[in-house]
DNA sequence: CCATGTATTGAGACTTAGTCTCAATTCTGA
DNA sequence: TCAGAATTGAGACTAAGTCTCAATACATGG
């Protein structure tokens, strides 16, 4: 999957340099979702030497193509989550962190109907959907 | 407005201490969404003395009633926007801020649908919807 | 394969958002 | 009115993110 970053990063003008090729290879790595702290502490118990900023940008970056979202988790907290380019939104398991993409499963039915009912014109949304995954829901049953 | 936020927190059994009256009294003045800091800075711009502990308390006092909502802007922000304490969701204008309530509009069958396919187990979501309202929208029709 | 111009880099200062502590103050119910 | 408990402001503190700038790495043309 690095290496389709890394393929995206490039047909985007891009350079590929050592410190992007090593962050792309540590998103990779993780599954689920991630904060940029969390990608900051992977490089830096790798000692890779790779600066706060350059996370930052790269994240940035990769948001810019959408081959990474930006999530909103419940307690504010700002995630990412690789993905797919195309518009769709995101399952995410509270419990251990992985995600799920789910493509449009009519909401566009519910953002015509609020934009009817409103007199808004909409542009964007956002669609947020938290819950358990199957493996943990099968680990713990209730609750 | 401001009445109904202090009286639905002494039903929540909280003290109705002067900073908490003010600060109610200025969240009813703002019409649409703002942020802690807005208010911060309206009470800063009063005098009012009311200390950056005490915004962020109250908020988060008003939230968990559900009095106020967290809304999370497409820019990363975190933003409050005043509201009725049943479940539902909300259109913001990103042009003058304005917010508009939406009630269910057909949501539970996406995300049962997508709970279907996921195998997830949905406990909830958040859908914010951006756009221009009625107004933004009439005085400068396109883009 | 190297030189060169430009994009990118890390360091760290800086800003902003939000939390925490604690002594002083203010509520409220008796 | 009083006493105990909740609340307060100040400001230290932490975490998230941005910015600047000199040093470095890349990739292209020769």
């Amino acid at each position: 999957m690095a290496q389709e970053l890394l393929e995206a990063l490039d047909q985007a003008g891009v350079r590929l340099t050592g410190p992007r090729r090593e962050l792309a290879a540590l998103i990779a790595r993780r599954n689920g979702h991630f904060t940029a702290a969390d990608l900051l502490a992977d490089a830096e118990q790798r000692n890779l030497g790779i600066g706060r900023a350059t996370v930052f940008r790269l994240l940035e970056l990769l948001a810019d193509q959408n081959l990474v979202e930006r999530v909103d988790l419940p307690d504010g907290r700002h995630a990412y989550v690789p993905c797919e380019p195309s518009h769709h939104h995101h399952l995410v398991c509270i419990s251990c962190g992985a995600i799920s993409e789910v493509d449009d499963c009519g909401i566009d039915a519910v953002t015509a109907e609020a934009a009817r009912r409103s007199g808004f014109e909409i542009q964007s949304h956002r669609l947020e959907l938290f819950g358990r995954c199957p493996r943990c829901k099968s680990v713990e049953p209730r609750q």
